[in-house]
DNA sequence: TGTACATCAGTGAACGCGCGTTCACTGATGTAC
DNA sequence: TGTACATCAGTGAACGCGCGTTCACTGATGTAC
């Protein structure tokens, strides 16, 4: 009389890619996208690992498309911060806690977005839209920054606005710092001078 | 009359535990620390797998061996740098470059070294040569620092540079910044307000 | 309304793979007497 | 100098594992006539 294991999420008719999407996403809370397997996944699902492959050539493919739906749920709340705080100082630091929070949030999701990303934006694929969600995301830093900056001020001080949250998100990540907000909200607090040109 | 599949670094007698790490060290040369398999680098040596187990308990501990000689690589860098070029402005551009030179020198090195030594310092254990090690590193940072800061504004600001060199230096093994030295010094040498008390 | 057929998302078994780890073993080295 | 013995770094075979991928297949759905 023992109940058959219950899956978190299984799947019945449809959409199996959505399914096979936000049963990565879910997976991707307890464990590294290293660890995550194409047969974990459809087992989640409580579909064959086969049936997969009717929707993804690969599983590179499917990591792929967990990144990219990583990457926009990041430009969105990026967006999301940017438009509700406004420009300048604390444009800066709603976007950079925003930045942060989505990192602590889904770190094993948030690494995949930068692993996969890799350099896929420097090709300038105009039919990408993880490239799309990336420049998006630097077009968001950039929109924070003081009028009047030449076009290579413009880009260092958005290069060291991102680079700062960057570093900051993953110094956390791997425990270097202790999540503490007001750790982070000072250490964000002192750099709007970064947004001044180069000397 | 073929010649036996030539091994880069034949083991013969002696230390292997030094020779596996040597032999680790360069494979991650051209491989990610998650494709680097315990066989594979016994195979490197001209070994078998179950030699190494008389040198470490298990593969964790010989991807910490790893990651402990890369940090004190890392760190001894770091030094070497604010050593030669002294403190304020000059001393942050080189210490700066030499963090991201080592890091675009050694990428899976130096992930290695970040995802290995997961918090290992937040523990404060004092036998730890690896806490030692990374806690160098920041006390170099620190160093660079003008006098006369607060202990709570020495902190933040050391934070700060951190993080931004850190940054700076994932974005482009992740490929999102393409590179080019200039641009890093560019982004570098605007950092100098970084140093100063949060307003 | 009923029948024939094409489509296609799913199944389940099988493939080969490299992995980390264990085990009983061998054979060289060094020490004690 | 020679013999007995302990030590211990190495071997090679075997373990079970979960993986990504392929394959022939089934069975439901929808369309054409």
């Amino acid at each position: 009389m023992s109940t058959p294991p219950r899956s978190r999420a299984r799947y019945h008719h449809g959409d199996l890619r959505g399914a096979a999407i936000d049963a990565g996403l879910r997976l991707l809370q307890s464990r590294t996208a290293n660890d995550l397997g194409l047969r974990e996944l459809a087992r989640e699902i409580g579909v064959s690992a086969a049936a997969i492959y009717r929707h993804f050539p690969d599983k590179d493919a499917l990591m792929a498309a967990l990144a990219g739906e990583g990457l926009q749920r990041l430009a969105a709340a990026q967006r999301r911060a940017t438009a509700t705080a406004g420009g300048g100082a604390a444009g800066f630091m709603a976007s950079g806690l925003s930045y942060v929070r989505f990192a602590v949030d889904n770190p094993a999701l948030f690494r995949l977005i930068y692993g996969t990303a890799q350099g896929r934006d420097l090709l300038e694929d105009p039919l990408d839209h993880v490239s799309a969600a990336m420049r998006g995301l630097r077009q968001d830093i950039e929109a924070l920054l003081p009028e009047g900056l030449s076009a290579a001020d413009r880009k260092a001080a958005a290069l060291r606005a991102w680079a700062l949250v960057h570093g900051l998100a993953l110094l956390i990540l791997d425990g270097q710092i202790p999540l503490d907000w007001s750790l982070v909200e000072n250490a964000l607090a002192g750099c709007e001078p970064l947004m001044r040109p180069a000397l």
